[in-house]
DNA sequence: CGGGACTCCTGAGGGC
DNA sequence: TGCCCTCAGGAGTCCC
């Protein structure tokens, strides 16, 4: 599912919903995740109290009582649901009703908190996963170890990116899509920022110019920063833990849409799909060179 | 080390 | 209906 302003948008709403909470029960319906669920690690939850959520680029950060840290990665369609049994209402409206019984089977782990309410975790393809640590160790673990600066850091700027892809012969969608350099973003928000930038998503990071750096360390910030105030992209089964969708989907200027028309008014060509590192790429051949 | 291919998993949708 | 193919917001591993 998720790419950064995802994420941030789910952490935002599970700040609203479940910190502060004790946990008082878990329950592990399939705990083969991207990797296997620890269950000592999970069980020492256990009525301790949800303190804080933060996010590092695509990984939620729960701290958890005095010492823990659950660190989560939602992969490709992990999401949490929240269910508060004393809100009728809610629970009917979102989460059973929207996707019917047929959506339970996915739920994975389910974390029973204080006044009966609920988070789910679901996960259809099971590539996200769930590790725990020590918080005075958390930021040593390997998942943190080369993540690059995020696309709002002052760190990501011109003069990092450039240095960055001195001597590389990859393509700039690969470049982007690498954590290592930026770290965040995913294949909606690269193409959306190459789109913006003009610049074809093969073209090798050699024959960027200053100019096209500029654009494309610009055009990031200014993707990601709106896509996390329009609460996010809710495409396929994207939402936030209180079932809110968001509405950066409706900008998407190439992104699922091959064989469109071109956004940019004076051009009608259409909307080409790419294979680049086996993952689709959208762009316009006349406007993105 | 860089870069490409392959892998995990489940489901949707199209063609025949 | 069923089968087979391709595709999907991710990212780690293996091999040349």
């Amino acid at each position: 599912m998720p790419e950064l302003p995802e994420v941030e948008v789910v952490k935002r709403s599970l700040e609203k919903k479940v910190q502060n909470l004790i946990i008082k029960k878990v329950k592990i319906n399939d705990g083969n995740l991207r990797y296997k669920v620890n269950k000592s690690g999970i069980f020492k939850l256990l009525g301790k109290r949800i303190k804080k959520i933060e996010r590092r680029s695509k990984f939620l950060i729960f701290k958890v009582g005095n010492n823990i840290v659950m660190l989560v990665h939602l992969g490709m369609t992990g999401k949490f649901f929240f269910i508060n049994k004393k809100n009728k209402k809610f629970k009917t409206s979102f989460y059973y009703n929207l996707n019917k019984n047929k959506d339970h089977k996915h739920d994975r782990i389910i974390f029973f908190l204080e006044n009966k309410q609920k988070l789910i975790y679901n996960d259809i393809r099971k590539f996200g996963f769930f590790k725990f640590f020590d918080t005075k160790k958390y930021r040593d673990n390997p998942h943190f170890k080369n993540l690059g600066p995020e696309p709002l850091d002052r760190n990501c700027n011109f003069e990092y990116f450039k240095k960055y892809i001195l001597g590389k012969s990859r393509t700039i969608k690969d470049i982007l899509m690498d954590q290592k350099c930026i770290s965040g973003l995913g294949n909606i928000y690269v193409n959306e920022i190459l789109f913006c930038s003009g610049i074809k998503p093969n073209k090798k990071v050699v024959k960027l110019t200053n100019k096209d750096i500029k654009k494309i360390i610009l055009n990031a910030k200014k993707i990601i920063k709106n896509s996390i105030k329009l609460g996010g992209s809710s495409i396929k089964d994207f939402s936030s833990s209180d079932g809110k969708k968001g509405a950066f989907q409706q900008t998407f200027k190439v992104y699922g849409r091959n064989g469109e028309n071109c956004s940019n008014t004076d051009c009608n060509k259409k909307i080409t799909r790419l294979k680049i590192s086996n993952r689709s790429s959208f762009y316009c051949p006349r406007c993105q060179k």
